[in-house]
RNA sequence: CGGGAAGUAGCACAACUUGGCAGUGCGCGUGGUUUGGGACCAUGAGGUUGCAGGUUCAAAUCCUGUCUUCCCGACCA
């Protein structure tokens, strides 16, 4: 058994997901408090993260840039909702340990401000619209409690500003940008995410709407992927951003924004690894394939090395693990860093004919002749763990899923099980927060053009207005 | 920010109650034998006991403070 040993996700869920990041080498804790170093196998996913998200931002027209990592206090008040939903996470500087600047300067919790005093310098005419700029940096948030890649102080993402002449436009870029990110939780992390509208007492603070993608973890508790916002002209008022439009009138812009983090990292533990550690769906696995040749042959050594070139050359990333430790190491070492696909090459199974290829999802091993085409064998057999892990995961979310039509039906719910749950609402505040009296549960968001599961709020009883998903979030 | 737990070698821990040479296992270096589910023998290196102060002839051990981490709540991506 595993000497690095895993609790087991069933018996302390929390414990499970720290040990999976520990012995999978993805992150560690750092001596600067609520931050996290991020690892090679760690920041290897990011980057795999990164370069199709980036593809897909760019097919659509988006461009990147940096923005200074300070902002001063002047810029930030200018929009006031932002100030306030921000206010207790925001880190100013002092300078020489003590000195406070006259304009004080904070480090970017997110960069609206810095894009709208850009934006603003940058658009005259509706002919300069619209802009659609991106930036993957860090930003820095105070939080109390951390976790890694969950909640920490200061985390990498990827930030999306638009500007946009028309609000039309405006909100279809919101939506087209929601989309991006389920296309990617389902094409690539193969996590079934759900879309819809945040309440207005989740939405991101400033944001006529905000949409969102939920996932569902492993134990039930929801965790927000991805989000996509609508500003309207709100920042732009505050900004001051304008344009000349084709009436020559001037008008404020009208503007985007949408994101994504290292968090992620985070649900993909959570949805698909085991007890023996991380499982990665092969399409963000940035190993895909390990060899392991077991003992030293010329035989085993050829037909490795050939293995590894012909994959390599149809862009399946293999590597050979041919490090001097034992082989029961070198399988519970790939299973552990979650390595989507073995190939164990020994000369036991060659004098059958034959090797010995095991998938890191289910643990199964099966025997294939040597002379196999390799890659074909090895490219459908990571679709079919693709495709696996998405149905495992999906099947998982439905069993979580439940209907409540009552309080009690939710309180009865959340203390067996957390999980989604479908309920409809009036529309009032006092009900949502009525609601989170239960363990915390929160709208998670509303789903658009929904069939209507009762006509009235599982709350107050009244008319419902909305069908909504609630569930407890990280 | 409240409630709980814990900080001793890279990691997991022992020694603390009753103050007296800082230890064990894993990992790491070297040499060798091995290789089908976390190999074995030999040998070696590795420490400001989280930090600061106090008590004492003497502190990992007792006292005070402080920092950090983990878990459970409240707040948030």
């Amino acid at each position: 058994m595993a000497n690095n040993k895993i609790t087991s996700r069933d018996v302390d869920f929390a414990k499970w997901y720290t040990d999976v990041v520990r012995a999978a080498s993805l992150a560690d804790y750092s001596s600067v408090k609520g931050c996290i170093v991020i690892e090679p196998n760690g920041y290897a996913i990011w980057e795999k993260m990164q370069s199709i998200l980036d593809k897909e931002f760019k097919k659509l027209g988006h461009v990147n840039v940096q923005m200074p990592l300070l902002i001063p206090e002047s810029m930030l008040n200018k929009e006031k909702e932002l100030v306030n939903g921000f206010a207790p996470e925001v880190a100013w500087v002092t300078i020489g340990g003590q000195k406070e600047l006259d304009d004080k300067l904070c480090i970017r919790p997110t960069s609206e401000t810095l894009f709208c005093d850009y934006y603003k310098d940058h658009v005259s005419s509706y002919k300069d619209l619209p802009k659609l700029y991106n930036q993957w940096c860090n930003v820095l948030r105070w939080e109390k409690e951390t976790r890694p890649f969950l909640r920490s102080r200061e985390f990498l993402w990827q930030e999306g500003h638009t500007i946009h002449s028309s609000k039309e436009e405006a909100m279809n870029e919101t939506n087209q940008m929601m989309e991006v990110y389920y296309k990617f939780f389902h094409d690539y992390l193969a996590i079934p995410s759900i879309k819809g509208k945040k309440t207005e007492k989740e939405k991101f603070s400033g944001a006529e709407y905000t949409l969102t993608n939920e996932a569902l973890m492993y134990n039930g508790v929801a965790l927000q992927a991805a989000t996509s916002h609508y500003f309207g002209q709100k920042f732009a008022e505050a900004y001051d951003v304008k344009f000349t439009n084709k009436n020559n009138e001037l008008e404020y812009v009208y503007q985007t924004s949408w994101g994504c983090t290292t968090r992620m990292i985070g649900g993909l533990i959570m949805v698909h690894s085991d007890d023996y550690g991380l499982v990665l769906p092969p399409k963000i696995a940035p190993k895909q394939v390990v060899i392991v040749p077991i003992g030293d042959s010329e035989e085993v050594k050829t037909l490795s090395n050939s293995f590894k070139e012909q994959l390599l050359e149809k862009d399946i990333i293999t590597y050979i693990d041919d490090s001097d430790k034992s082989p029961g190491f070198k399988f519970a070492e790939a299973e552990v860093n979650g390595i989507p696909v073995r190939i164990e090459i020994g000369e036991r199974d060659l004098a059958k004919g034959t090797i010995t290829i095991a998938r890191r999802d289910t643990r199964e091993k099966i025997e294939v002749s040597k002379d196999v085409d390799i890659v074909t064998y090895v490219s459908e057999l990571l679709d079919t763990i693709q495709k696996d892990m998405y149905e495992r995961a999906e099947k998982r979310r439905d069993e979580l899923t439940f209907e409540a039509h009552t309080l009690d039906d939710m309180k009865k719910i959340l203390e067996t099980q957390p999980g989604f749950i479908h309920a409809m609402w009036c529309g009032d505040k006092e009900c949502e927060e009525k609601i989170k009296e239960i363990k915390g549960c929160k709208s998670r968001c509303i789903l658009e053009g929904a069939k209507s599961i009762d006509d009235k709020c599982v709350c107050c009883g009244k008319e419902a207005k909305y069908h909504v998903i609630w569930g407890i979030q990280y």
